[in-house]
Parts: C-alpha cells; sequence; structure tokens
DNA sequence: GCCAACGTTGGC
DNA sequence: GCCAACGTTGGC
C-alpha cells in the first residue's frame, strides 16, 4: 500500500466518540487498545501522517460516520499493553517484545450530521468503492476506504438526510 | 437479548 | 498444522 490512503474506524461513543476526541488536549488521542493484528498492521505499516480518517460510531443508533480526523503521528508502542490495571493489558506484550502500536488521531471537523450506515449502504457511488466497512461480517476496527469516500460521505452529510 | 461472523486459543 | 471451543464484535 504505497499510496496515500484514507481510512475508518471504529469506535462507541457511549466510551469515546468524536466529542471525545473533539474536546481531547489538541483535538488528539493516542488511539490506543486495538487488539487486532490487522488493525494493528494498517496503523505500523500503512497510515502516514495527514492521512484523513473517517469517524465511525459503532454500537449507536443509528450508527455511523460522525466526524472527520486525520493521522497525527508516526506509529509508536501502545503502553496499555504493558499496564496491568488498564483493561487493555496483554500480558504476553513484553517491553522487549512489544506487540502493539498506535497512532495519534487528531479531530479535524465533526460533520454537519451523522451520516449512517444506511445511507452508507444505500449510496451507489460508495457502492462502487467497495467499503471494507460495508462488506458482510466487517469487524475490523481501522481500515482502510477510497481516497474518494471522503469527499462523498462529506457531501452526503452537507445534504439533508433521506426522508428529512 | 439474539445471533452471525470472525479471530484467537489450545489440545492433540 | 488442524480444528473445536470459546470470546468478541456489532447490527438488528
Amino acid at each position: 500500500m504505497s499510496e496515500r490512503s484514507a481510512w475508518l474506524v471504529k469506535s462507541e461513543p457511549e466510551s469515546f466518540g468524536f466529542s471525545h476526541l473533539w474536546a481531547s488536549p489538541k483535538r488528539t488521542t493516542a488511539w490506543e487498545g486495538v487488539r487486532n493484528y490487522q488493525a494493528r498492521n494498517y496503523m505500523r505499516d500503512d497510515m502516514k501522517v495527514g492521512d484523513p480518517v473517517l469517524f465511525y460510531h459503532s454500537v449507536a443508533s443509528p450508527p455511523g460516520v460522525a466526524g472527520l480526523a486525520e493521522v497525527a503521528s508516526e506509529p509508536y508502542v501502545d503502553a496499555t499493553q504493558f499496564d496491568p490495571e488498564s483493561s487493555y493489558y496483554d500480558p504476553k506484550a513484553t517491553q522487549e517484545a512489544p506487540r502493539w502500536q498506535l497512532v495519534d488521531l487528531r479531530a479535524v471537523r465533526a460533520l454537519p450530521r451523522l451520516v449512517t450506515l444506511e445511507e452508507l449502504r444505500n449510496d451507489p457511488v460508495l457502492a462502487e468503492l467497495d467499503l471494507p466497512l460495508l462488506r458482510r461480517g466487517s469487524r475490523l476496527s481501522v481500515m482502510p476506504v477510497a481516497f474518494e469516500a471522503i469527499a462523498r460521505i462529506e457531501a452526503m452529510a452537507a445534504s439533508p438526510a433521506p426522508g428529512a
């Protein structure tokens, strides 16, 4: 994956939604707690500083894209893996051989409205882009999306919700 | 609360 | 290396 890419991250708004990111110091937070190798690899190997990131609310009513963020750091070691008090603690990780890395994410702007999963599924332009999010059984919490999806979803957010 | 999908673990 | 059991994710 050599070309500049765009990304989508999932978060549960009850624990950490886009408003939490927006309220973080410098609107930036370490994207800690990712404990899936493929998602880690995207952060460690493929994310570049400045890449756009769609911030998606999962386990929400309704689920959907809430805001736009960007990659704000090079990858670095996720310290929570060493912390027995953390829910992200990984007993198999050692300082010598860390398992988990992360990047910082910075909020760029909230979308004027949530673009729901249902809308994403129904959009013919996005269908062409084959977003991993929309594939059956997609559970990754960090995944690539086509660059063009960013502008498309922003345009959707700028127009009224269907049925509104 | 249900359940499909999928990742991880661990016995063999 | 296989694969059954188990845990988690996440929409509904």
